[in-house]
RNA sequence: GGCAUCGUGGCCGAGUGGCUAGGCACAGCUCUGCAAAAGCUUGUACAGCGGUUCGAAUCCGCUCGAUGCCUCCA
């Protein structure tokens, strides 16, 4: 029986603007895509955010029983860093400033990528392929939109034709604009344009000589528009109409909205049944951007290294303090927000470490299937993990109450609650359990143990300064000793 | 300027017509040799103004403020 037929699912469209009753295509599977980074300079936070909702999203879909192909891009190429004719990608311009082969931009940032993911425990999408890697696709695209009327060639450039695309469909539904809005809003163009309209997109440029991203096609040695990748390789992997579509919100315009046009204007329909876009992680409340120099990396977050916070985190404590907002608000990163994240983040790991030693009785006082549900009934509506995590914790508050033998639970609640926890923790919201030290964990608890155990001789013998001393040393160390009614325990900070 | 979104107690952050999440901080209590940890108790907050309603943080209008998109952006 799998999990999903008794957990109904409902998820917020961007494209209709309501929360709705997740049902795919064909049952039981999954096909999801999201937007992937353009990798020509490090990750930032804010990118990491957007792709750790997914993670999460992904964690649990799986976790459903759903099967699912998740495919998730990596930008490599193609992408404008202006709309004018002089239009350079990204890669090409970084590759010049740094004096190295554009893969070589492509290589160093991606393996960056990956490093950050794998360090706050992302789970591998199931292909993640890149732009330069479907350039044949992305050009059967062009001739096919081409063939259908919606585009045109000027200069060995082709662009897509808004307005005559808006004739016969609807540009703007996915964000809600309309085409005549935008043409009366549209500011002064100072350079020339060979566009019809400035609407309108590219799906094709041409490369100038001394541009060295270039590849041939019918038009001639070019490079491909930014949004035709994603339309290429999700059509590719995931078929004409897939399930979820997922990416930042900053992306819904234009980019996911050129990419509805684009595969309405080759297939005849819309790509996507449910739209899902994860919202910005803010920092001094300003968006995260490359650009504007708004942002903090990972790394200066794992090491401390930054002038905003006050010292480092662990990965698993910012995942933590992300999943503590919903995905599709907007979330402001600050010291204090961080400090509040990692004592709570501990205290629901601490928590763990008390599951196996816990007293079982012959009846619970706490129904822990009830609870179990409120946690479904929690991601099930729109994967909303602030709620998940405030049941998480009235677990965290029932297990330190049995602890006390202030509750009581059965062996097969026990067993219920463990499980749960552990499939909520560990495996949908993809949290951590491990001490920042390198000391094997075995060996550790041990001279914790002994250590323990002289102090409790010291405290029977009323010698307080000994045991004290251990104590103080500890917590020095960084290592906290819990004194509670079935002995002493310890944490590790 | 246009189009959106948002404004919740000291901080973070859920909730969307009545039953007032959660985390962190603070205070009191229990426990303790003293602490810490843990537990218990207390905080009646929803930008402002008006309207709809038996009843609104939640719906509508206006005002103010913030942010996002409109150009590359997760």
């Amino acid at each position: 029986m799998h999990l999903y037929k008794n957990q109904h699912l409902k998820v917020y469209n961007s494209l209709t603007g309501t929360k709705e009753v997740f049902t795919p295509i064909n049952e039981g599977h999954i096909g999801m895509y999201v937007c992937g980074p353009t990798v020509y300079s490090n990750v930032h936070l804010g990118n990491c955010r957007t792709f750790m909702s997914f993670d999460m999203i992904f964690r649990y879909l799986k976790h459903l029983d759903y099967k699912v192909r998740y495919v998730r891009n990596i930008t490599d190429a193609g992408h404008l860093v202006d709309d004018a004719d002089d239009g350079e990608d990204k890669i090409a311009k970084k590759a010049r400033l740094e004096k190295i082969e554009p893969m070589e931009v492509v290589q160093r940032y991606t393996v960056d990528f990956h490093n950050i993911l794998q360090k706050f425990n992302f789970l591998s999408p199931s292909i993640e392929p890149t732009a330069t890697g479907h350039i044949i696709e992305q050009i059967e695209i062009i001739k096919d939109i081409l063939d259908k009327g919606f585009a045109y060639e000027i200069n060995g450039s082709v662009y897509f034709d808004v307005k005559k695309f808006n004739e016969q469909y609807e540009y703007g539904k996915l964000s809600g604009r309309k085409l005549e809005d935008m043409i009366s809003n549209t500011r002064e163009l100072t350079a020339q344009d060979e566009k019809r309209n400035p609407q309108d997109f590219a799906l094709w440029k041409k490369a100038e000589p001394q541009h060295i991203m270039r590849w041939p096609s019918p038009w001639g040695d070019g490079f491909p528009g930014w949004h035709l990748e994603c339309t290429a390789m999700s059509t590719k992997y995931l078929g004409e109409t897939f399930d979820i579509h997922g990416g930042g919100m900053d992306l819904k315009f234009p980019h996911h909205e050129c990419e509805i046009a684009q595969s309405e204007a080759s297939y005849g329909h819309s790509p996507v049944n449910y739209w899902l876009h994860a919202n910005m992680l803010t920092m001094n409340g300003k968006k995260m951007a490359k650009s504007t120099g708004n942002n903090i990396l990972p790394n200066e977050i794992f090491s401390g290294e930054n002038s905003i916070l006050s010292k480092p985190y662990a990965p698993s404590v910012v995942r933590f303090f992300m999943m503590q907002a919903h995905y599709t608000s907007i979330l402001d990163l600050s010291d204090d927000a961080l400090l509040a994240s990692e004592k709570g983040y501990h205290r629901l790991m601490d928590v763990f470490g008390l599951l196996d030693s816990l007293q079982t009785s012959k009846d619970s006082s706490i129904d822990i299937t009830s609870w179990k549900q409120k946690c479904y009934d929690a991601m099930n509506d729109d994967f909303n993990t602030p709620i998940l995590i405030a049941n998480l914790f009235e677990a965290v508050k029932n297990i330190n109450l049995i602890k006390e033998g202030k509750a009581s639970i059965s062996a097969r609640d026990l067993t219920d609650l463990k499980e749960t926890m552990n499939s909520f923790v560990f495996d949908v919201l993809g949290l951590e359990r491990k001490s920042d030290g390198n000391m094997d964990s075995d060996k550790l608890s041990g001279v914790v143990s002994l250590l323990i155990r002289m102090r409790e001789e010291a405290r029977a013998n009323k010698d307080f300064a000994t045991s004290d001393n251990i104590r103080d040393q500890l917590a020095a160390l960084g290592i906290q000793l819990k004194d509670g009614k079935e002995g002493t325990t310890f944490s590790v900070s």
